[in-house]
DNA sequence: AAAATACTTGAGTAATTTAGTTGGTTTCTT
DNA sequence: AAGAAACCAACTAAATTACTCAAGTATTTT
C-alpha cells in the first residue's frame, strides 16, 4: 500500500461528500472549490472510487456523487485502495529486486509485515468518524437545500403499519444493513 | 514518514553489512554486487547513514563501513528515516494543501495517528533480528578473513586481572552500552 | 426538442523523485 | 609510490505524480 497526496486527497474528498450529501448529491465542482483539488483530477478520482463502488453518480442537473453506502460502512483503506490501485502487496510482486530467490528479497517479509499493519489501522477508521471529527471541530455547512434531487435523497422511511413488529417508529431503518 | 524503495534499499544494506562485518569493514564495491545496488547510489545512501552515526567508514585499502553500534541497537525506523530525511510528520507541516487552518487539512489528524502507528511498528524492529532471520534461512556467508582491519574490528576484550571485581570472563563487555 | 448541467475518456504536460553516472579528491595500506 | 577504498558534487535519465485540456456522452429540466 502506496502513500501519496493523491490517497490524502481522495479521502479528503470523501470527507467533503460526506459531510453534504444529506441534501443531495454533491457536484465535483463544488468540492472543487472547497478544497482546492483541480476539478479534473477530481474527475478521475471519483471515476476510480465509482467504478469501486465506494460512490454513486447522477447525471443532469442537480446530480453529483453521493456514497453509494453508509459513511459507516466504508472505511479510509477502501478509498485510498480504490485510488492507489496496486492491490499488488509488497511491491515485489511483480517489480524486480526479487528475481529468483537466493538471497534477494531480504526485506520482503518486513514489508509485508507493515503493510499489514497500515491496512489494518486504516481499516479500522470509517469515514464516518472522520465525518464527525470534523463536525465535532464546529465545522458550519451552508445548507443548498430546495431541488426534486435532494428530496429524492432523503431517507427512506416506509409507512409504519400501527401494531407493526419490532417497530420502534422504526428508527433502525436508516441505519440497518440492507 | 514515507515508504519508498530508497528506504528499502538502505534496509537491504544494512542487513548485508551486519551480516558481514564480523570479519572486519565491509565495502560499498561488495555490497554492490551482492544486492545489485548501483556504487555510487549506496555511496549517496552511506553518506547519509554515516551523517546519521548509524556507521562509520574506514578509508584505504582493507576499508570499508561498519556498524556504528551494535545491529540490536540499530531499528528499521533509524534507517529509513536517515535516508528519507523529510522528518516533517505529516508532509503537512511546510507543504501547501494546509495553509490557514480553516476548513482544509481534515485528513490532518489521521495521518499524523497513521504515522505514528509506523514508526512505532518499524522502531520495534531492530537490524539484529532481521540479520538472525536470515541466517535462519541458511544464508552463507563465504569468509573474507585475513587483515589488520578484519582484527582490528575483533571486540576488545580487556585484560582479566585475575579476581577482578565483576569479571565472568568480562563477557559482558563486548555487548554493554558505553 | 433544446439547453443546461454534469460525467467520461484519453491524451498531454510539468514538477518531483528515484536511480544512476561522471569525474574527480582524499585517505590509508602495502 | 601505487593502489584501494571512501568521499563529494554536479549532472542526467527514467519513472511517477499531480494536474490540465479538449472533445466527447448522458441525463434532466424547461
Amino acid at each position: 500500500m502506496r502513500l501519496t497526496t493523491k490517497g490524502r486527497f481522495a479521502v479528503t474528498a470523501m470527507i467533503d461528500l460526506g459531510l453534504r450529501q444529506s441534501s443531495g448529491p454533491v457536484t465535483l465542482a463544488a468540492i472543487s472549490q472547497r478544497q482546492e483539488i483541480s476539478l479534473s483530477y477530481l474527475e478521475q478520482l471519483f471515476g476510480k472510487l465509482r467504478r469501486h463502488e465506494l460512490v454513486e453518480s447522477t447525471r443532469g442537473p442537480g446530480g453529483g456523487y453521493t456514497l453509494a453506502r453508509k459513511a459507516a460502512d466504508i472505511t479510509v483503506a477502501d478509498i485510498i485502495l480504490s485510488v492507489d490501485e496496486p492491490l499488488d502487496a509488497t511491491q515485489c510482486g511483480g517489480h524486480e529486486n526479487c528475481h529468483g530467490e537466493g538471497a534477494q528479497c531480504m526485506t520482503h517479509d518486513l514489508w509485508a509485515a507493515l503493510n499489514t499493519r497500515m491496512v489494518e489501522f486504516l481499516d479500522s477508521v470509517s469515514l464516518q468518524k472522520l465525518v464527525d471529527d470534523q463536525l465535532a471541530k464546529g465545522l458550519q455547512i451552508e445548507g443548498k437545500p430546495s431541488l426534486k434531487r435532494a428530496i429524492s435523497a432523503m431517507p427512506v422511511v416506509k409507512p409504519i403499519r400501527i401494531n407493526a413488529p419490532n417497530s420502534v417508529f422504526a428508527l433502525g431503518n436508516a441505519f440497518s444493513k440492507s
